[in-house]
DNA sequence: AATAACATGTAAACGGTTACATGATTCG
DNA sequence: CGAATCATGTAACCGTTTACATGTTATT
């Protein structure tokens, strides 16, 4: 699996940026398919650093209080090479984690209310995650990107038509459970 | 989001297994949304039973040979209450990591072949997939995971669908840039 | 007798989260 | 001058992967 760190020679293989920066695009633009929060990034960014992956021209000498404290990442030709070969031999591999799914194999154990709740929540958080894959821009995007939003919309659109289809049923039909005792 | 520790309890709250059973169910049954490697499982059991969640009839005596080396693993009081408690205050969240997409995200250093390659591989997990959603016994499983299992289905009818409109649209057009240099 | 499947576990390393700790810059 | 946002980083902890190590049971 690609980790942190690949993703993040991708992203500066297009032009430097900041630990900051780079944070949020992995979080905006990468978001259907990677996240990254800080306590993760700054390590793995000291490490690509610490192979000559990547330089920085951050002044991290403490005593220049006057110093900017941004600190910009450059990938380096040995980067560039590494990503290269590490994204040629990516294979068409996916992990979902779901705990609405999670929720629902163990929904025996749950109050008609949480069901209805669960449903309710996985249709806002796809309807969100709907508004911010529209909302994307673009123009000033490659083609696999374009292909990839809309996989993802694709995708996306057939889940929220289950659950309007489907929600109100499965709800009907476990509230008519025998209330456990 | 639901551990692993949460997830065997789930699962032995409706009978007892050993580790290698309760292995084998959630890499099947459970595929679509949750897996354990070993490694993974035995700890977690471990701090299971450190917490009194669940108790095991193993013999864990090594100088008694003749014993079996099976442990069966079964669910306490306490343990049945802190599931119930757990899956009660479980909220619909979802973690997507994909090589895939983000390949695609970085497909502008990827020759057509490996394109090409990415969306046969995948249309060919997707499919894999199906068969194996389409073959698990619809009898002897509850409302909410039939549920979870139609929702799946229609997620990787999606996905396919997508693939097969549009996946060789993206192969023609990306073949057709030009050589990088 | 060999092989596949059953069965349990540990250790090192990895990758990530969460919370903490600090400080600068910009805008109203 | 206060608030939001920009900005970097560490430490403790958590959960998992991968590889290793060992042995049993059932089938052919």
């Amino acid at each position: 699996m690609l980790n942190l760190q690949t993703i993040c020679l991708g992203v500066l293989y297009s032009g430097s940026k900041s630990g900051y920066e780079l944070h949020k695009i992995i979080n905006t633009d990468l978001k259907h398919f990677q996240t990254a929060s800080f306590g993760a990034l700054y390590p793995a960014l000291g490490k690509l650093e610490a192979k000559k992956f990547i330089v920085s021209d951050g002044k991290k000498n403490p005593i220049q209080t006057s110093s900017l404290p941004k600190k910009i990442y450059t990938i380096t030709e040995n980067g560039r090479a590494v990503f290269e070969a590490q994204i040629l031999k990516t294979r068409a591999e996916e992990k979902l984690t779901s705990d609405f799914l999670a929720a629902f194999h163990f929904a025996e154990h749950l109050p008609a209310e949480n069901i209805a709740a669960l449903i309710d929540s996985q249709s806002a958080k796809l309807q969100e995650e709907y508004r911010d894959l529209i909302s994307t821009p673009l123009s000033r995007m490659s083609e696999g990107q374009r292909f990839g939003i809309r996989y993802t919309i694709a995708i996306n659109r057939a889940a929220t038509a289950f659950l309007k289809g489907e929600g109100r049923a499965i709800q009907a039909t476990l509230s008519r459970r025998l209330p456990k005792g």
